[in-house]
DNA sequence: GTAACGCTGTGATTTATATCACAATGCACT
DNA sequence: AGTGCATTGTGATATAAATCACAGCGTTAC
């Protein structure tokens, strides 16, 4: 299913109907042109104008995009039909913030379940969410339909707690561990490495001291 | 300064330095060839080659890279003579644990101050790291000779942080607010967007469903 | 009704990024 | 010393992503 579509374009498009949806509720508006959502989410008209064609969606000129037409139409194109659900392993002090973050936000979208290999942990409800031992993870998985997993745990850890995920059947896994997780190429890997961002910052910063 | 140089570039080296750095430690090699390193990073080896071209490293063939020497060459690159320092805004659950993680880590990048505008924070000290009044900020950076700050304030106060920041000299910033924040040409910013990459992950792991 | 305008949709083009492919290199082995 | 061979360094090439530029259209103004 939409096997030529790209990772930037997917990004933007959730980036796009999150401004939407600040700009509905605030502005109370119910139109926007391609150059005023380009400016809101820092790329160009064109950019813009090209990402609504890949989701089919039709604007009309002299008007422009009807909002809430077109925050059903890219939520038609990037969600699950009714809830997906996604689980996070490592409830150590990021994944405590991420938990407590998402907890009762995005509705199509929803941390239904934590791991983690503390014994403390494990039987504990957290953020509202209850936290499991890492091998209930299959039971609970089938269950709840998880095929999204969010791993914060460890460096160390990072490799085995993914292969025990792709065992249970994730299919998508946004990871935070400082690791190239090997995963079969039927695993989509999203990558969140906050040190090399942070470096990046630093040395384009300086770069900049210059000038 | 080395105007030309990429974003990716840049972030690739870091990684390269990180995978070095463990290889060193764990393993006591001495040389590593440019498809091992490419293996770990999660690249072509070709792409490390052509890394190691930007900054002017040469291996030698069938020796390989010298990891020591390699690791000193890209911090050569990367990084400020002596230590440079970075700032954090906002100590929330989030911010805390970004703060929390790097410090006592990476030697050479350390956050030195942290803000915050609950009047119950400033002054106190957080993992090590005494956090400030909004107001302190001018003063702060110009005597620990700050360019580079992590925002993790609310969306809704991120833009007026960054503005506070930029006037105070920042020329470097890794936001993970959701918003696109709007900054002169002179400062670089990263942006980390939690909410959209996990929106990736779900859209990719539904696509691989099928497969 | 119709003319003029400003926006959309999209083919063409440019720019950025990654890969290929191979000559040059230097070590290991004889 | 010479040969073989796996690896580097890099020009050439391919692929991906973003931008340009403009025809065509719907809206508005009159
Ligand atoms: N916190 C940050 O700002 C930050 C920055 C960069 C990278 N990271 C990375 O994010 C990850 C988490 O960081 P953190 O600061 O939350 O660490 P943390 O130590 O606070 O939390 C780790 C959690 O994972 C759990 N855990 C350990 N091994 C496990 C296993 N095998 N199975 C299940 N659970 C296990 C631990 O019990 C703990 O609760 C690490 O990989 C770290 O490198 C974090
Ligand atoms: N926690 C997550 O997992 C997560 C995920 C996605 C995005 N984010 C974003 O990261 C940011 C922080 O998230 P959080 O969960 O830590 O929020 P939080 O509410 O826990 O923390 C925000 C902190 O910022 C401080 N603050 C508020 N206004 C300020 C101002 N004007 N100046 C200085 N400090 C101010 C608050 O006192 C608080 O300590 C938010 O923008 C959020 O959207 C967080």
């Amino acid at each position: 299913m939409n096997a030529q579509i790209s990772d930037k374009t997917v990004g933007r498009l959730s980036l796009y109907r999150r401004l939407l949806s600040n700009l509905l509720r605030e502005k109370e508006e119910e139109f926007v042109f391609s150059h005023r959502l380009a400016r809101a989410a820092g790329v160009t008209a064109a950019q813009v104008r090209r990402d609504m064609m890949v989701i089919g969606y039709n604007g009309s000129p002299k008007k422009g995009y009807a909002i809430g037409d077109l925050i059903e139409s890219i939520g038609y194109f990037l969600d699950a039909p009714g809830v997906q659900t996604v689980a996070l392993v490592g409830v150590g002090n990021l994944g405590r913030a991420i938990l407590t973050y998402f907890a009762g936000r995005r509705p199509n979208l929803k941390i239904v379940a934590v791991f983690d290999n503390d014994p403390n942990k494990a039987g504990t409800v957290i953020s509202g969410c209850r936290c499991y031992a890492m091998q209930d993870m299959p039971e609970v998985f089938k269950e709840k339909k998880v095929n999204t997993a969010i791993v914060t745990v460890p460096a160390s850890q990072a490799q085995s707690v993914a292969d025990t995920l792709v065992a249970a059947g994730v299919r998508g896994l946004l990871n935070f561990a400082p690791v190239n997780l090997r995963v079969p190429v039927s695993v989509y890997v999203e990558d969140m490495d906050i040190t090399t961002s942070l470096e990046k910052a630093a040395f384009f910063a300086r770069c900049r001291m210059a000038s």
